[in-house]
DNA sequence: TACAATTAGTGTATGCCATGCACAGTTTCT
DNA sequence: AGAAACTGTGCATGGCATACACTAATTGTA
């Protein structure tokens, strides 16, 4: 089943744990896990763009090129990273609600993008393939399957949970990660102000003199339940139709 | 109203076409449009990693440092370029029924992320605050202020539903635009195959052997219009509620 | 046991990139 | 007429991913 030479997408098979087992030569001082443990620690303290092959070497204490050693390229890496920053999917998923089963999931996933911001910036080249994305994805897929839905649809729910999972937290992290401190956030909605007046844009003029756009630390837990619970009401709507 | 110097995010001023209104010296021998476009046209052709300063300022016929006259960096130059590429919001959606306006709106947004693929890579800091993205998220508003419901719901509606569009067009980019010939994705199946078996993911094992594992151009219709739906339903639970 | 094959890590180099600074030429206000 | 201010260029810096050649170490084999 190894087969000598597969065309496989960069980082899979490292991902799966199949080394190439080498022979001769001197052993390798350290390892691909090694390796990934640095670059999640780097990236975890000064985020996705400081991510370097360089400053990664460096804390592994070698040069850059000897990570070329381990890793055929960076998206390799990256690919392995990803994996490694998710873990494993939670397992304390309800068994029989699969509203709470959807929620815990939702939630379990919000957290790991709290614990490693950075997540939302990996590029994400094809359906996913490494173990723990695989498991992430099957516990979900499982959750959904509680609903009796039939598989197309099972698969559907998934894609659309997920994605909101994903860009809720993206919304939260980018919108107050980045640049606001709220004087500059004061000075953007006074420069804004008058023009959303002037060129017909009510509601947003509303809501900006309403005051209270968004100005919390992080996306508070109401908004995020909010959207989740839209989500599962559409879903139900459907289960009961097909029941 | 022009104020001296504010303290505003990068590109904020230019986008809304305050220009400082220069006095001495020649006259620039372009403009902050033309570039925006030599930049928008680059990534249709080369995608957003070939967007490069020198390969823009090259296709405007100037050196690279010559765009700093125009915009004082990247990020600047991306942010009009957002703004250029989603242009105005779409002027047709229903006046009666939030449905229709919300489906109109989405599957708008997906045709601009159709025709720009690379505006999902864009990088975003904090919320939008230029003319066309405002212009957007304005008529989005519009079409869920017909629920009746509450602001604060609206906003998380029209959250919902902008994080859906963009969940859904990244998902179809990303699974069929990059690394697959088929033949790739069949060396992939039949790599993980034994091992989603082995390791107990039953539903993936049985998805992938189920043969029709999202092997089409595009996400379908069908599977944007799913979890659409479900989101529209989820709404209507809550209009319903609300009444 | 000695050699040859193979491998790990280094050094050096290439060609990108964003951005800063000094300068020359041009335009316009005083 | 002169000074001030602005435009575009040239040159330079430091960062990046990655390629190639090399040295040194290790191990299977003759």
């Amino acid at each position: 089943m190894t087969t000598g030479e597969p065309p496989l997408p960069p980082g899979l098979a490292l991902a799966w744990g199949l080394a190439p087992a080498a022979r001769r030569g001197p052993k390798p001082a350290h390892s691909v896990e090694r390796i990934v443990e640095a670059a999640l620690t780097l990236a975890d303290e000064d985020g996705f763009s400081a991510l370097s092959l360089p400053k990664i070497a460096s804390r592994v204490g070698v040069t850059t090129n000897a990570l070329y050693r381990y890793v055929s390229s960076k998206e390799e890496l990256l690919v392995l990273l990803a994996d490694a920053a998710w873990g494993p999917a939670p397992e304390s998923l309800s068994r029989d609600d699969w509203r709470d089963a959807a929620t815990g999931w939702v939630h379990a996933a919000l957290d790991r993008c709290r614990v490693h911001p950075w997540l939302l910036d990996l590029p994400v080249h094809g359906a996913p393939a490494t173990p723990n994305l695989l498991d992430w994805l099957e516990k979900l897929l499982e959750s959904m399957a509680k609903t009796g839905l039939p598989m197309p649809d099972i698969l559907g729910c998934a894609v659309l949970l997920d994605g909101y999972a994903r860009s809720v937290a993206k919304l939260a992290r980018d919108l107050h990660e980045t640049t606001t401190p709220p004087i500059q956030s004061a000075a953007v909605a006074s420069f804004l102000q008058p023009l959303l007046v002037e060129r017909g844009y009510p509601i947003l003029a509303s809501m900006m003199s309403g005051g209270q756009y968004e100005d919390d630390d992080e996306l508070p837990e109401a908004d995020v339940e909010f959207g989740l619970t839209r989500i599962l009401d559409g879903i139900e709507v459907q289960v009961r139709r097909c029941v």
